[in-house]
DNA sequence: TCGAAGATTGTCT
DNA sequence: GACAATCTTCGAG
């Protein structure tokens, strides 16, 4: 297993954050067990002045987190039925964040299919923010944790080089659409689909 | 106290 | 492709 991500690795440009969080691997541990995923997808969330990012409205309870220290967790609930977790980044009192957005499953695949409700295909189980938290049994009750301790732990993964990552608009927002800040690995098939339609439609050549 | 919006997903046409 | 489900958060009245 690799080494516990350090919190002075989140501490840094969150662009490069989202970058490096690639290949590297979520880690749940509850009740049930414990069930991981290699990063495959991210999306970066910049500040106040990033209207996509939440912070942009100012700092309110919600946002709270954001505001944080460095390597801790961002879970907020979205449309009434999901759940979304993020990395925060940076300095304390500069709100920004790593949207995590998709895994590629390495242990627990049993309980996050029992969680999911037996998906089709593997393939299907954390292929969207809400479905790997639903997957690895995330909640708001770990919002605001640090990331170096269970129960949610990022371990250091294969190296990704950089002609590997696909950068792309971010997905799902309706603000700051055009920013290039979603990070992918090249071909991997457990990235988001959403993307696919999604990047057509904005001119830009699905990976 | 009320209303509107939201970093999504599954289902139906 | 369109749309409903479902609920928390926040600002306005």
């Amino acid at each position: 297993m690799g080494r516990i991500l350090p919190r002075d690795f989140y501490n840094r440009e969150t662009e490069i954050v989202a970058r490096e969080l690639l290949g590297s691997v979520l880690e749940c541990r509850t009740g049930n067990g414990i069930a991981s995923g290699m990063i495959v997808e991210t999306e970066a969330y910049i500040g106040e002045h990033d209207a996509a990012c939440h912070a942009a409205a100012g700092r309110t309870n919600r946002t709270a987190p954001l505001y944080g220290p460095p390597g801790i967790s961002y879970v907020y609930f979205i449309y009434g039925v999901h759940w979304c977790v993020n990395a925060v980044t940076r300095e304390e009192g500069l709100p920004s964040a790593v949207l995590i957005r998709a895994l590629q499953p390495l242990s627990g695949i049993r309980r996050m299919k029992d969680r999911r409700g037996e998906p089709t295909r593997d393939t299907n189980l954390t292929n969207g923010p809400g479905k790997l938290c639903e997957a690895l049994g995330i909640t708001g009750a770990m919002n605001g944790l640090a990331l170096q301790r269970k129960p949610l732990v990022i371990r250091e993964g294969p190296r990704i080089t950089s002609d590997e990552i696909i950068t792309t608009p971010r997905i799902g927002i309706t603000r700051a659409v055009d920013w290039p800040l979603r990070y992918i690995i090249r071909d991997n098939e457990y990235v988001s689909r959403f993307s696919r339609a999604r990047s057509q439609r904005a001119g830009i050549r699905p990976a």
